[in-house]
RNA sequence: GGCGACAUAGCCAAGUGGCAAGGCAGGGGUCUGCAAAACCCUUAUCCCCGGUUCGAAUCCGGGUGUCGCCUCCA
């Protein structure tokens, strides 16, 4: 057993072997904020957050960096058009972003680092890289010459000769080949731009990621992060640029690329402007249901995007939430009481459970370990179904909370753990006003009274105002539950 | 033009050689004053055509279709 990784790099699945157990290096790269994020931004994050998670259950030491772009054309550009400071811009956005991944339960970055704090490293870096030849100074430009690194092309399997034909990179006077890049760019007057060797520039696109990595993290990280449409040329270009500076190899040991999510079939990007808000569909959907939806196809996959499917992953959370509910609540009923066939539901738990640490071992495949989470689910159900207040003794009793225990470890690892204690219930409660549960349980106590009675009626309308306040009545054999959603 | 990915039920999706996971939706039933939830049963000739094999969704060849990257992008 073992964690398996599929290494864009390679294009195979392999052993994933950090460089310094326990310690594991993660670099993700993040957002551009020149405008609010959509959801296609929140897959690469909610996926790493369960890596994350996993990592470190199963006994590593994550350190997790994920950084924002906050200085480039884009930004700039709105920043003419907006008449507001391009910092003003990113931080906004910048801050949108992180309330979304706070909102989502996405575990915070070790570190959040901003381009724009790392202009003396991208400097010195682009010093280093003229010294050893790989970068040449054009006009006030400066631009990594991509063949002084003859590895250039091998994360993303283009052949450099083939590049060049039909291609379309842009063409500039200033540089020598097409296939080189910028490492800074020189930049007129009001425009935001630091000094430098080279007179008033900023950054170029890429170069930042490789500063914040190497001066963060250090030369060699153990994985780095990214949307599928960064392999080429973003991370291509990192590589270069790192393994040219630094010397060391390799910059990173296994990349993992996540696909895009599709609307109606096409890749949901800004510049296409097919994009659904993230904040706004938090505002109006459960975080949980939308990590459901996020985790449920493999991350090297392309997932398509609906409210009709957010709203059925919307669903499936909620019957998880409900059935951890259950079980709570049947755990804290008197304990002669037990499930009456708990050797069936102990034989499909060690099922599921191997089920589960396989999936997760086997390049994080979340949409299997989320089929585990489901089949404990039913099982968990069915067990509590055919129950029946049977007294099974202390031994049942162990075997089924030892199921429960498990779903709420899975649910742990995915983040989509429900509040089973009641905790979120209470404050809910409270915030609706001191009492608020008090007077609940009372209505309930009336309403079972009035049910006594055969008095329909009443006990009906209560259910109806009750619910209209938020507040869920369920009639259950044993009783009656009541749940805010 | 170059490189690459994908095609599995009404929708989403897992599965890379041994009787096709899971979610949502649908149908039937149990429970129930009603409702809700839950449970049980039920819904797939795995895009097409060849080949390899005792055996193929899975491997090989060909075809068709969709998408991505090569330009900013998670």
């Amino acid at each position: 057993m073992g964690v398996r990784v599929y290494n864009t790099l390679t294009r195979r699945k392999e052993d994933f072997v950090p460089l310094n157990p326990p310690r594991v290096l993660i670099y993700v790269c993040g957002i551009t904020p020149y405008a609010k994020s959509h959801v296609g931004h929140a897959r690469p994050s909610v996926f790493w957050d369960v890596v994350r998670r996993y990592l470190t259950y199963i006994g590593y030491s994550v350190t997790l960096v994920q950084n924002f772009t906050d200085i480039d054309d884009k930004i700039v550009k709105k920043s003419k058009e907006t008449g507001l400071p391009p910092e003003q811009i990113a931080e906004t956005n910048s801050r949108q972003y992180l309330e979304s991944m706070r909102r989502l339960n996405v575990i915070p970055a070790d570190a959040y680092p901003r381009a724009t704090q790392y202009i003396d490293e991208i400097i010195r870096m682009t010093e280093a890289l003229l010294a050893k030849g790989h970068a040449y100074v054009s006009g006030g430009d400066v631009y990594f010459r991509a063949a002084s690194f003859p590895e250039y092309g091998k994360l993303s399997g283009k052949n450099v000769d083939q590049l060049l034909p039909g291609a379309r990179v842009e063409v500039s006077e200033a540089k020598e080949s097409p296939l080189d890049w910028a490492l800074w760019k020189a930049v007129p007057d009001g425009e935001p731009g630091w000094n430098s060797p080279w007179g008033r520039g900023r950054p170029g696109w890429h170069i930042e990621c490789s500063a914040m990595v190497t001066s963060i993290l250090g030369p060699s990280i153990d994985m780095h992060g990214g949307g599928t449409e960064l392999v080429f040329p973003h991370h291509e270009n990192e590589i270069a640029q790192s393994e040219a500076f630094t010397g060391v190899k390799p910059y990173v040991r296994y990349w993992l690329h996540n696909e895009m999510l599709n609307l109606e079939g096409e890749k949901m990007s800004k510049s296409l402007g097919n994009v659904v808000a993230l904040d706004e569909l938090l505002a109006q959907y459960p975080p949980e249901g939308l990590r459901i939806y996020l985790l449920s196809a493999h991350r090297r996959k392309i997932l398509e995007f609906s409210i009709e499917l957010l709203e059925s992953a919307v669903r499936g959370w909620e019957r998880l939430r409900s059935t951890m509910e259950r079980c709570y609540d049947f755990l804290r009923i008197p304990a002669d009481t037990g499930v009456s066939n708990p050797d069936r539901l102990e034989s499909a738990r060690q099922k599921i459970r191997q089920t589960f640490f396989a999936a997760m071992d086997d390049d994080f495949n979340t949409a299997l370990a989320l089929s585990a989470v489901f089949d404990l689910v039913s099982a968990l159900n069915s067990a509590l179904t055919e129950d029946k207040g049977r007294a099974a003794g202390p031994e049942a009793r162990r075997m089924f909370a030892e199921a429960y225990l498990d779903l709420l470890e899975f649910s742990g690892i995915l983040g989509v753990l429900p509040d089973v204690w009641g905790a979120q219930r209470e404050a809910s409660a409270r915030v609706r006003g001191e009492g608020f549960k008090d007077l609940v349980e009372l209505l309930v106590r009336i309403r079972e009274e009035a049910r006594s009675r055969k008095d329909w009626g009443l006990a009906d309308e209560i259910r109806r105002k009750l619910q209209e306040n938020g507040v869920v009545i369920q009639d259950e054999p044993s009783g009656t539950r009541w749940s805010i959603r």
